[in-house]
DNA sequence: GTATAGAATGTAACCGCTTACATTTGCGTT
DNA sequence: AACGCAAATGTAAGCGGTTACATTCTATAC
């Protein structure tokens, strides 16, 4: 690779005028800036991206630490914060958390270590306080998916309470009065907010809420099926199911199949994230939206704005879910 | 940030000493070693990999360029690479390409840029004399997912052409004969190589290729539902139909529902890919297996391997697909 | 006690770029 | 032609590390 310092011969200019060039800042004369583009030209120069961040302490790239890389709402987090930010024409450094309070620790490092201009977090495993303690950190950051009193303005984040209420009204206006709820695992906030949600709800019904008919899962598909095959086993009475999200939705419907139960003429099953695959399951599943592509994308536009400047898109930092009518859910027979 | 100074100032030692503490190379006497690490302890010190990289020139991080960073083939596929890689304690730097040929060259910019010690490719806008013309560049590189000829030795691949012998041969195996095929974009090197091994198990049986039942998509959803209605608006007869991915699989399935015929008893659908939510569809996906999250780590570790000399677990770099045999395709009836 | 090899440590150049400050250039005035 | 000033360009000191080479210890051998 060719170096600013080839490039500054070749041009017959010092190396701070192939500098200015490159950051177009300080006015240089359109005669020597176009010899030295010509000399980049020529020497197919792509600036040393380390060089640049070490020697000017920003790098033009936000830290970007996930639980995990893949899946459908990670994947879908991580690619709006990506597109967001290629279009601004920054760079995105990922690091992987996986829901584990000591690797989410090192992840942060190496991310402060790249020289980020600014972190986006999602974190699962580290507390309110430690977050709150990051607020003094010389870096920038914003959060997720969560949001945490005393760094509102930091946080992106889903009205999962809301959800929740939305889910358990729909089934509610449907005629259900027995509905039975599989939950995530209630030591995670959104877990417990969307529960609430759900409570809440009924309160409106004036319904009371039954914990025979709930089940605490841990959103994997397996639990799904688990919890559900607990619940046909307790006997209890109950036309409708909601479950905290999608993954464990599909492991209730095969259940239900199991059963030898059909959706929605013998029991209606509600899920929440909407995840891509939701319609293609048969029935079409009836899910809340999470509309977590855009969190990303949010994410991205806040640092954008406030670390960059850089404030030509608008920013949302609070969503209402809305509920998704398919098939899966119908009317009370 | 606490610098290298200041831990050197602290413990009383030059910066050449802290430094070869930190990559325990040359020998440190065990008693300096502890001042240094005491010092670095009570300054929180992490020394700052940009600096380190430029310094040395090298980075410790290999640069991963894919189509897409979300999705169920991508996210798996990045996620064994950067599990792999993370266990052997090196950092991946990603860029997206978008399966378009600029993006692509500006991703290896990039990552170039910033110092990685190694690549690991995802291309397909890119063609293979610009793969071959990367040989001679500095950075070795590993190609997942495709195999160039004269590279060979760089690419970790898949036999495509026994994916679609094998999805062939099943169905004929089960007494039919008339099977529809629903390919992906035969400029795709992939797309093409399924469909001449669904050729080549035709030909093993003696049945001619009938141009008639088979359509050319696109990969996505929307284009299986749609060639899926073709194939029935042709008229043609068939008993089985093949799609290239489970994508396309998955509209096929709707198009299947919506005339009235139900899978397997009607009509037998094989998908390919074995995405994650295969086994969610109803009736459950019979595919065939691309094992691309094994890929992606065989991509780490050749890059473990070849470039850093860690070479403690086994590699493969061809791989040969399998037909999970689920629900969705039967014997003729 | 002295010579000496090898281990431990220090010195300083350098990685490729940015940027504060210094110097030169060009141009309008008088 | 001489002057002044702003614009253009150059100089050189870092940014925070690594590492070749030089120097200083330390321990052993005589």
């Amino acid at each position: 690779m060719a170096t600013i310092y080839e490039v500054s011969k070749l041009a017959g200019v010092s190396l701070a005028t192939v500098s200015r060039v490159m950051n177009n800042s300080s006015r240089v004369s359109p005669k020597t800036r176009q010899k030295v583009l010509a000399a980049m030209q020529k020497l197919d120069y792509h600036p040393n991206t380390i060089a640049q961040s070490l020697a000017s302490k920003r790098s033009n790239s936000v830290g970007v630490l996930v639980s995990e890389l893949h899946g459908p709402i990670f994947g879908s987090l991580v690619s709006g914060i990506e597109e967001e930010l290629t279009r601004a024409g920054k760079f995105s450094i990922f690091a992987v958390g996986h829901s584990d309070g000591e690797k989410e620790k090192d992840g942060i490092n190496f991310l402060i270590s790249r020289n980020c201009d600014a972190l986006i977090f999602h974190l699962e495993a580290s507390s309110d306080e430690f977050l709150l303690a990051q607020k003094n950190s010389a870096l920038p950051f914003v959060i997720v998916n969560r949001l945490v009193s005393g760094l509102e303005e930091n946080c992106i984040s889903l009205n999962n309470v809301k959800g929740g209420i939305e889910a358990t009204r729909f089934l509610l206006k449907q005629g259900h009065r027995d509905i039975a709820y599989i939950s995530g695992p209630l030591h995670w906030g959104d877990a417990g907010q969307r529960l609430a949600g759900h409570k809440t709800a009924l309160a409106e019904f004036g319904i009371p809420f039954d914990p025979n008919i709930m089940v605490e899962g841990d959103y994997l598909v397996q639990s799904g099926y688990v919890a559900m095959k607990q619940l046909f086993g307790r006997k209890a009475k109950f036309t409708a199911v909601i479950c905290a999200n999608d993954e464990m939705a599909v492991g209730a419907m095969d259940a239900i199949r199991e059963q030898g139960l059909s959706m929605p003429e013998d029991i209606s099953l509600v899920g929440f994230d909407n995840v891509r695959w939701a319609p293609f399951l048969s029935p079409k599943l009836t899910t809340v939206n999470n509309p977590v592509n855009e969190m990303g994308r949010m994410a991205a536009r806040w640092v954008l704005k406030n670390v960059y400047g850089i404030n030509d898109r608008p920013i949302q930092t609070f969503f209402e879910p809305e509920i998704v009518v398919r098939e899966s859910a119908g009317a009370r027979v």
